[in-house]
DNA sequence: ATGCAAATCTGCACGAATTGCAGATCAGGG
DNA sequence: CCCTGATCTGCAATTCGTGCAGATTTGCAT
């Protein structure tokens, strides 16, 4: 991996950075110090540190929104492989003494487990992790 | 609310559906139930049932991604009113065991507090819950 | 039954976020 | 200093949703 201008930029406004930036923000700040930059530049960035597990990203855009009749308060389990959702059911966490929030009123709770789901495990045991595609079908829709 | 047949048929198709179904799925099974259907009354009829709180959203898309270099395990706590991003450290839940899980293999867990930040409760404590935009500007990016 | 206004449905254009591509440039080993 | 593969940039294309305007339909009031 080169060391280019763009990059020592990308990087130097990511390094500690605790806003939690978005792509379009960055690009912004980044366009101040180095006007020309181009908007592609910093989402391939982003997409490279991703990669290489040096950036997590929040709240993927993992395609569309996906609806659930369910309103109890309950969880999810998301399969890497396969994107399917299972229901999770965890005691009321809103109840759960939690540190470091400080004056931030809790209203909601909201935990996903990210792995593997059972079909996905078995259809290729020997396999490494497949890619987000492979389908388990099921009534138009994603079952885990 | 008027009865439609749309409506009908939707509210049939996502009646103990478990397969956290997308707009798009559900568009192409009531497609084959009731062919020239718009995905547009999809996408209505789904919208007017959360804002009914009889259906629920998974992973909004919020509009755009979130990056984070910050890689060690933590988890977030979201604002409803300016969207910002806080960080919250939590202990070690890989470890927790959680039942219901069956076969499915945890690779690791997120969670997000749901709730309003110091300064939006601060900003209107008078006032009803502000609509997500009210920023509370940092660097192009979010913080709470 | 019949009339009607308001609520809906549909098709299509538009908008936001992100990626695919192709050609121009640049980093850096030899 | 040269060369080649890695990068950068601009633009088109995609995907998921929403705004709109006109054609229909529902359901209360006759």
């Amino acid at each position: 991996m080169k060391i280019t201008p763009q990059r020592q930029l990308l990087f130097r406004l990511l390094h500690g950075n605790l806003g939690h930036p978005s792509a379009e923000g960055l690009f912004a700040t980044a366009s101040s110090h180095m006007p020309g930059i181009s908007l592609r530049t910093v989402y391939q960035t982003l997409n490279d540190l991703v990669a290489m597990g040096e950036l997590r990203v929040i709240n993927f855009t993992t395609g569309s929104n996906r609806f659930d009749p369910n309103t109890d308060d309950h969880h999810h389990a998301e399969c890497m492989s396969c994107g399917g959702l299972r229901d999770v059911y965890l005691g009321d966490l809103d109840q759960v003494p939690v540190q470091g929030l400080d004056g931030f009123q809790r209203h909601a709770t909201s935990v996903v487990f990210h792995g593997v789901c059972i079909d996905c495990s078995t259809d290729a045991p020997h396999l490494g992790p497949t890619h987000p595609a492979t389908t388990h079908p099921s009534q138009g829709s994603h079952t885990t």
